[in-house]
DNA sequence: GGCCCGATTTGACGTCGATCAAACCGGGCC
DNA sequence: GGCCCGGTTTGATCGACGTCAAATCGGGCC
């Protein structure tokens, strides 16, 4: 499974260290997580761990995207979360159990670093920044899981796009253009729907202005899709 | 909107003592907790707290059942989470933003116990049991609206209504029943259905051994629920 | 620039669950 | 015990989305 493995570099020291997760940390706290990380590389569709092995570590995202995922006795898969560059993942299993409840798997090339959560753990029992850091993360996680639900339950699929494309517009009026950082496949699913209806969604919404080249989506008037 | 607000007795220091959430807490971190914490009673239907609210409090809940829930532009309702007794909520809050994302409402007479959020991010920072135990509960709420999501996109409504079941189940094989400690309405609301789908399920459950008679439910054969 | 393969789109169809309306039930109350 | 009312069930209908299959596109590579 491990393409590569190695202790953390300047350049991904420096990454690390940037990321929502570790920002807040204190100096000691940030240096001895960081010399703890082991650093792996995989390729496009590895997995990084599966639904029901015991959860030894966690992990943060240094490029590429992954999938967190849970299949169904029937073999099909509901995504739970997408994870790109600076996310951190299973984090809620540092107090939380310990198996992993859910399967990983790398949408694409990825790198991450791991952190065994014991090690975290005792670093979270000394310094305080830790579990500040790391009750941040869940309270995050938690309440965007909890939009998901809410968006699943209310919003129809051109609805759910619509918000999609509203939360990554940099502007929040007038035309924008935004690029797509992975292929429209994993977006249905982190949609939660069959990428059939994500491209039925799209083609619904060129009636409001959206219009889709490739991974390239140009949005008319950002006012217009909020009425959606 | 406070119909009774008092200073915890001995009877509510000893049934929020036993709470998930507070049962791991040193003496001495449990003391200023019960210390801080207002009680309130409110009728079937009161507003707790509404979306866009400035964030000042987290509950626990003593008796009854609260809805948290999130309203769309149209008027409809999707509910997040039902509490019960013994549960926490809004607690993604206290690291997690400063003004509520949802609506959370008396779905009976309840009671609950009020703990201001500036008063326990200061407890946290002093004592690490406090962390932990909020770490922990953040992570079970978590890794539950996960499990909420996936429920949503796998399965349909029997499938629901058999976990549901299952999940509330004393024994794992032969014949039980379960009483319903809420409305149908309530659950059909926690499984993201409508009531008429929800009653739809049940009378599907029939021909699994599932009778339904007022909030009693009775199941012919848990083994035969499973395979559902 | 053209080729090729996997990703995406389109079409046809079936199923599930929401919605509205009407009938029904059960549990609290007198 | 009977009445009443809100909660629940049932019926009919509809729209949204999943699935399967076939056509098409786009982007990387030579």
């Amino acid at each position: 499974m491990l393409d590569r493995n190695h202790r953390a570099n300047h350049r991904e020291r420096s990454l690390l260290s940037k990321t929502g997760f570790m920002r807040a940390l204190s100096p000691s706290a940030l240096a001895r997580l960081l010399d703890s990380a082991h650093i792996t590389a995989l390729p496009a569709r590895a997995t990084i761990f599966r639904e029901g092995e015991p959860a030894m570590a966690f992990y943060a995202l240094l490029s590429g995207y992954v999938r967190l995922y849970r299949v169904s006795r029937d073999g099909r898969q509901a995504d739970i979360r997408i994870c790109g560059p600076g996310d951190i993942f299973a984090e809620c299993l540092i107090y939380g159990g310990d198996i992993y409840r859910f399967n990983a798997q790398a949408a694409e090339n990825v790198s991450l670093a791991r952190f065994d959560m014991q090690d975290v753990r005792e670093l979270a029992e000394q310094d305080p920044t830790v579990s500040k850091a790391i009750m941040a993360t869940l309270s995050d996680h938690l309440l965007s899981t909890m939009d998901c639900v809410v968006n699943d339950r209310l919003h129809t699929a051109p609805q759910r796009v619509a918000d999609y494309l509203l939360t990554r517009c940099p502007s929040d009026n007038g035309p924008a253009s935004i690029r797509l950082p992975y292929q429209k496949s994993l977006l249905a699913g982190m949609l939660g729907l069959a990428p059939e209806a994500l491209s039925r969604a799209f083609s619904s919404l060129r009636r409001t202005g959206v219009t889709v080249r490739g991974r390239v989506i140009q949005i008319g008037d950002v006012e217009a899709l909020k009425e959606i």
